[in-house]
DNA sequence: GTAGGGCTTCCTGTCACTGGAAGGTCAAGG
DNA sequence: CCTTGACCTTCCAGTGACAGGAAGCCCTAC
């Protein structure tokens, strides 16, 4: 018996709704059964474990086809997907200190608001450049 | 002279493109001069002042309607602008969180990878459910 | 009068899906 | 044999917050 799609899906932990998305984007390219139902072989559920993982990790689509052709090439230098890695990293890393400026200024404002029934609030004050 | 929408942009830091969403979407309603330009009051910059600010602490759009309909209203309780702030804050911290543990995850695969020319790369092995 | 820059609207594209409609397929139960 | 319900299929629309670009009007300077 074939894994249909919702198998899978329970399988990989990703909904049906990715994996049929994903076969539209051309990452994975699974075969059809005469009921024109997807057929899915060892290496697509390799394939959607690998992006799965990629996205868990945070790697844009864009990311995930490149890896998954590091993946697939057997010839591939390990360099090639550590630069890949590493961009993201530096990626990451920006995003965390955004946040955590967002969160400081912020935080120190929410500090400062009384929070009760009065209509003075050093956030607006805040927001509005006060 | 009236202030356009491009002096507007630069004074607010906001691109033009971006000033005529909101106006769209009904964050900002400038008044309209005969050849069609748009006509910035002091209360439409305040306005595009707060929603510069709001958007660069990650609020989003729906937030800042909110923000800006308390910010508004004199009568508002600053308890409910806290709540909303707290609220963004919560989101931010767990978004910080998942960051980190992507980072954690992924910088430690990269640290094993010799990122030279060899194929071998434990940062697709883990990918892959290694 | 013409060249340029800015303004206007409108339409499309982004990213990675998600929701839903309309219709085909399959196994179980009556 | 028929139905029911849970699958599967495709296709279309919507999300958030804009950005890019085309076509055309306006205004100033030379």
């Amino acid at each position: 018996m074939n894994l249909t799609i919702g198998d899978v899906a329970k399988r990989i932990g990703l909904p049906a709704k990715t994996i049929r998305y994903y076969e539209e984007i051309g990452l994975v390219d699974p075969l059809r059964d005469s009921n024109g139902y997807r057929v899915f072989r060892d290496s697509d559920l390799h394939k959607l474990t690998f992006l799965g993982r990629a996205r868990a990790l945070g790697f844009t689509i864009n990311d995930c086809r490149t890896l998954l052709a590091l993946y697939e090439d057997e010839t591939r230098a390990s360099s090639d997907v550590k630069a890949v890695a590493q961009k993201h990293l530096a990626d990451i890393e920006a995003k965390i200190t955004d946040l955590q400026a967002m969160h400081a200024t912020l935080s120190h404002l929410a500090q400062e608001c009384s929070g009760d029934g009065r209509p003075d609030c050093p956030i607006l004050k805040g927001l509005s450049g006060g």
